[in-house]
DNA sequence: ATATACCATACTAAAATAGTCAAGTTTATA
DNA sequence: TATAAACTTGACTATTTTAGTATGGTATAT
């Protein structure tokens, strides 16, 4: 089990605006180059971002992305499920009857995944992106 | 993020085992029948919990696995490492001094993930398997 | 005008996952 | 002692997911 990159990149993105956040909205193109990501996947990140309403626009030349809340309203559990990186610990449907091994009830390891799940979303619900940009972290790229 | 059938097959199969426990070891068999997973991947992956010293095996006719400690003593976390589906939420290196995008220092999302690992890793320690075998999942498969 | 930067869709190589297959060895018991 | 049940090992493979690329736009500040 790992995070996908998506998710992480697009934590990580969202960090650099937290950051480098100003009255100019920040280019792609600059997060690419700071942080090392591929510009092109960048796109396809902020094109979820955006959709989710994390960030807004701003388009042609000197343009980029702002942050629409302030970074400590932004919460790292907002930002997986807006690029659809959710934590999904239990193969199994949670609306349907049936067990992820297609049996009728569901399986004798169903609560435990369930309660792993619901602690990891807590942890996402309690960061924020102001977290990652204060105290220890201040020196890291 | 979602965790692999082979940890939670591993789970399961012990759980199944912890369940069913007595004087004779349960056969993969019986195990393959009552939780609905393949008996050959069952194999590889008892395998990976013998070498870690979670079973012991009986060979040959009515063989099979018992647990080697009582299920109360078996965490979630050393089921886990035995079949090596570790949770590994940072890409990059531990005791390597890059980042996980190359770069020479740790980037500003890396404390996070580390601390989401031992979130996670809490988790796993405090749970064993007694935990599945008894309360409100004893009307469980 | 034109360069910069966002926008959208489609495509793909590589890796990981979730198994299967084949060919054994060991041992209880009929 | 024949036989079937059950463990043991290693290699193999189809499918899915991931992590991007590629292409061809559109909008706008200068
Ligand atoms: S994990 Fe939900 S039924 Fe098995
Ligand atoms: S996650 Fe460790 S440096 Fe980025």
């Amino acid at each position: 089990m790992k995070l996908s990159t998506k998710g992480r990149y697009a934590v990580m993105a969202l960090a650099d605006i937290a950051k480098f956040d100003g009255d100019s909205p920040v280019s792609l193109r600059d997060i690419s180059l700071r942080q090392g990501i591929s510009l092109l996947y960048l796109e396809q990140i902020f094109s979820m971002l955006k959709k989710n309403q994390i960030v807004t626009s701003v388009r042609g030349s000197n343009g980029g992305y702002k942050l629409t809340k302030s970074p400590e309203q932004i919460k790292i559990s907002n930002i997986f499920s807006a690029v659809q990186e959710n934590i999904k610990t239990v193969g199994c449907k949670k609306e349907s009857k049936k067990g992820c091994n297609g049996k009728s009830a569901k399986c004798i390891t169903h609560n435990l995944w369930d309660e792993l799940e619901l602690h990891i979303n807590e942890f996402f619900n309690k960061k924020n992106l102001s977290d990652l940009i204060k105290g220890k972290n201040e020196n890291r790229v």
